[in-house]
DNA sequence: TAGTGTCCCATTGACGCCCATTATTGCCCA
DNA sequence: TGGGCAATAATGGGCGTCAATGGGACACTA
């Protein structure tokens, strides 16, 4: 399954195209097309990207919430905001305006693996938002509570 | 399943690149890729590294948490901060800018065994760091309660 | 026919591959 | 039991390949 890790950056060209990182389409690979989905953030002006199975995860996820519910039809903006975006034969997907517009991205894009789906951000935006996460969770002693390995009630849904 | 023990330093070369021992390089066969992936501490300024599988444990139990929350965007840093380090034919890897930084490696790299996952020192750093721990353990009297052997109810933690 | 979006090709620069050399370990045998 | 000898591991450096990038050609569309 897909493993995104570690942040790249990549520059955008006049026409709004940017390669994609090597390891993250190495990682998309074995879907029934050859891109990625990409989604707007609520607490960020960043979006996300994922790939097919995850997307459909997403989707899923949402229809666990109930019917008709104020919940389910804001959460749904995700789908309604999301693109899918092709990658072109040097492995680039072109920006549609929206994600520029919205993260602010001109000249360059930060890709920031998230384990099974990864984030595109402007990079000062980055910087000024996620740039302390790391100290923080030092100061926090963070801690994290491991999956025990190969467990299957909690298998992807 | 990969079993990491033992101390090892080994040469930086100017390159950046480090020999993996070959006790570690045996132990992560069996992967979908040769290499592994590396990623920092909190409570250290070393990096841990760990194979695929042991990376994508991480990944999931990092999504038990809520997806948007604080608690997960904060641990993700992790994922942010990792690296995935291929292998080459001679059994080498080239350590990142940020690592040989945070570490403050320059000319040697100790390796260290930890079971399922190894860690990556500044030989220095790990002598004032972790150079009493045995001292320390043994004024403890220290114990441990040992897992029974194949008890599929206490899962690797 | 202008606009938009693919696809194709060229360039460059970093990184992975290959080969050579040194160091270390284990083994064999006198 | 000590000295080689051989096999393996670690190290160093050169070079080719491929990823990232930029621009142009060619569709298809409005």
């Amino acid at each position: 399954m897909a493993l995104f890790v570690g942040r790249y950056v990549n520059r955008i060209d006049r026409k709004g195209r940017v390669s994609v990182p090597k390891p993250f389409r190495d990682a998309l690979g074995g879907q029934s097309f050859s891109g990625l989905y990409v989604y707007p953030l609520f607490k960020f002006n960043a979006f996300e990207a994922c790939d097919e199975d995850f997307m459909g995860r997403l989707s899923d996820s949402l229809e666990d919430l109930p019917m008709f519910s104020d919940e389910q039809d804001d959460l749904s903006v995700i789908l309604e905001s999301a693109h899918r975006l092709l990658l072109d034969p040097e492995g680039r997907v072109a920006l549609p305006k929206d994600v520029l517009k919205t993260t602010g991205i001109s000249g360059q894009a930060l890709f920031v693996g998230r384990g099974r789906r990864f984030q595109i951000w402007e990079p000062k935006t980055y910087e000024a938002n996620r740039g302390k996460a790391f100290e923080r969770a030092r100061a926090r002693g963070a801690t994290l509570q491991l999956r025990r390995p190969q467990d299957p009630d909690k298998g992807e849904a």
